[in-house]
RNA sequence: GCACAGGUGGGUGAGUGGUUAAAGCCAACAGACUGUAAAUCUGUCCCUCCUAGCGAGGUACGAAGGUUCGAAUCCUUCCCUGUGCA
């Protein structure tokens, strides 16, 4: 078993679920922080903790090229490496396909990258972004896909989705055959008696002494944390701890290709299926039209993961049609860049208006930040480039988004009585 | 008082006779951002008018005058700033 999905409740289209992967369980709905290079820019990890993000990506192709997956693996893998004990999704690079379009030539085999860092030139296919992805140790990971680009007229439409079934069998067969290979699995530590260990070690949870003096470069964590390691509960117990492996469906904007990609994604098989291919320049109304059509043809138990969405309404949105997994940047970058996401609708914290308001950023936001700080400071620290801007405002957005989906969650535990 | 060096649009600072309303940078203002090449990118940034355009006027490179078809750029006088010497 590499993952274990239980749907508790179903309301609508909507699922509460819970989503068992070795380092973590995780509560479905859930919206997924982007960590690209093994960080979630401008907020350490015991923020996030408090933030109660659940799971966080990683991206292979940034850490692939820097620090490199060896370096990543001899750390105990992504969790060891950044010391963050939940859970953790890597993308595979297929969206590195899409975006570094200037930097890449993509043909059956694979794709050939110039690397944005130094010009290096590096080959990805199925088989090598599994290699790394097994080797970066995320709880999840995914086929190596190809992002089709919008527009995309319906034979290039076609043909992408069908390289990209291609290369989830290829994705497959090779992790099949290497899953076993984790960082978890091939560096064992030492046995410890108090710790029934059914995934040989890797994350100690505990933190005590034993070990480390033999491996003095896996971080040891802290001990007060409310979440544990799935793969030490009953339902992992005795059982094959695994990465999870997710198909993507892709098909452009078209919704028989779709239907297509999907039966096509499920007859290969996976423990659970990503819609990649959207948010790519289409027009919103489009983005939830091929979400809707494309759900209808995922199965009802497993996971549903909606690829880079969205805005706090459109999360929402897609939860309520039956997604039970999103990620995006845009919290953490437009934090970045002054627009904060409030109750009352969006806030560009750069605006004069705000440089005399003391009041709170959202007064119905229970975050740290507007517990504390006024919009008045806010902008000033945007205005002075200072960096507590950023990490002030990225903790804000990832804590509207994440205290979001909460609702969702919770509107879904009481619905129906 | 004398001798040098300077005075350019909110700031800095190019430009030393001709697409110069005047580069670049900064500041200011507005907008964008959706599996992160993003602490990024776009736009506006003297005034007025409209048919809103690489549109029409006006004003502008310390001040006033002059040379020239044409001046931020050359000349004269004055004012101011910095440094040095008395």
């Amino acid at each position: 078993m590499s993952c274990a999905f239980h749907i508790e409740k179903k309301f609508g289209s909507a699922r509460l679920a819970r989503l068992i992967t070795p380092h973590a369980e995780i509560e479905t709905p859930v919206f997924m922080p982007v960590g690209t290079v093994a960080s979630v820019k401008a907020v350490p990890q015991e923020t996030l903790e408090e933030l109660g993000a659940q799971i966080i990506l990683g991206n292979t192709y940034h850490l692939y090229l820097r620090p490199g997956v060896a370096t990543v693996r001899k750390m105990g893998g992504l969790h060891g490496f950044m010391s963050w004990r939940r859970a953790i999704l890597t993308d595979s690079g297929g969206f590195q396909v899409f975006s570094l379009n200037e930097l890449r030539k993509v043909n059956e085999e694979g794709v050939m990258f110039r690397s944005h860092l130094d010009g290096s030139s590096h080959f990805f296919s199925p088989e090598s972004a599994m290699e790394a992805q097994i080797g970066l140790g995320a709880d999840i990971i995914m086929v190596f896909d190809e992002c089709t680009e919008y527009p995309a007229d319906a034979g290039r439409a076609r043909a992408s989705m069908e390289m990209t079934a291609r290369w989830a069998a290829r994705s497959k067969a090779y992790f099949e055959a290497h899953k076993h290979e984790v960082p978890w699995n091939i560096e064992p530590r030492p046995q410890r008696s108090d710790l029934s260990d059914a995934c040989g070690g890797g994350t100690d949870l505990n933190g005590e002494t034993a070990g480390a003096a033999s491996e003095p470069q896996v971080p040891r964590f802290a001990r007060n944390d409310n979440f544990h390691l799935a793969r030490d509960s009953s339902r992992f117990q005795g059982q094959d701890c695994t990465q999870a492996l997710f198909g993507i469906v892709q098909g452009g904007m078209d919704r028989a290709l779709r239907k297509e990609s999907a039966e096509r994604t499920i007859e290969i098989g996976f423990p659970g299926y990503a819609i990649g291919g959207l948010s790519v320049g289409e027009p919103r109304e489009l983005t939830r039209e091929i979400v809707e059509s494309t759900l209808e043809h995922l199965p009802k138990d497993k996971p549903r993961y909606l690829m880079g969405v969205g805005t706090p309404e459109e999360i929402v949105e897609y939860a309520n049609l039956g997604v039970d997994m999103m990620d995006c940047v845009l919290p953490t970058r437009a934090a970045r860049h002054g627009l904060l996401f409030t109750s009352k609708g969006k806030i560009s914290i750069k605006q004069a208006r705000y440089a005399p308001d003391a009041g709170p950023l959202d007064p119905n936001c229970g975050c740290r930040v507007c517990q504390r700080y006024s919009r008045a400071y806010l902008r000033h620290l945007y205005a002075s480039n200072e960096v507590l801007a950023q990490v002030l405002n990225t903790i804000h957005n990832l804590s509207y988004y994440l205290d979001t989906m909460k609702k969702v969650r919770g509107a879904l535990a009481s619905a129906g009585g």
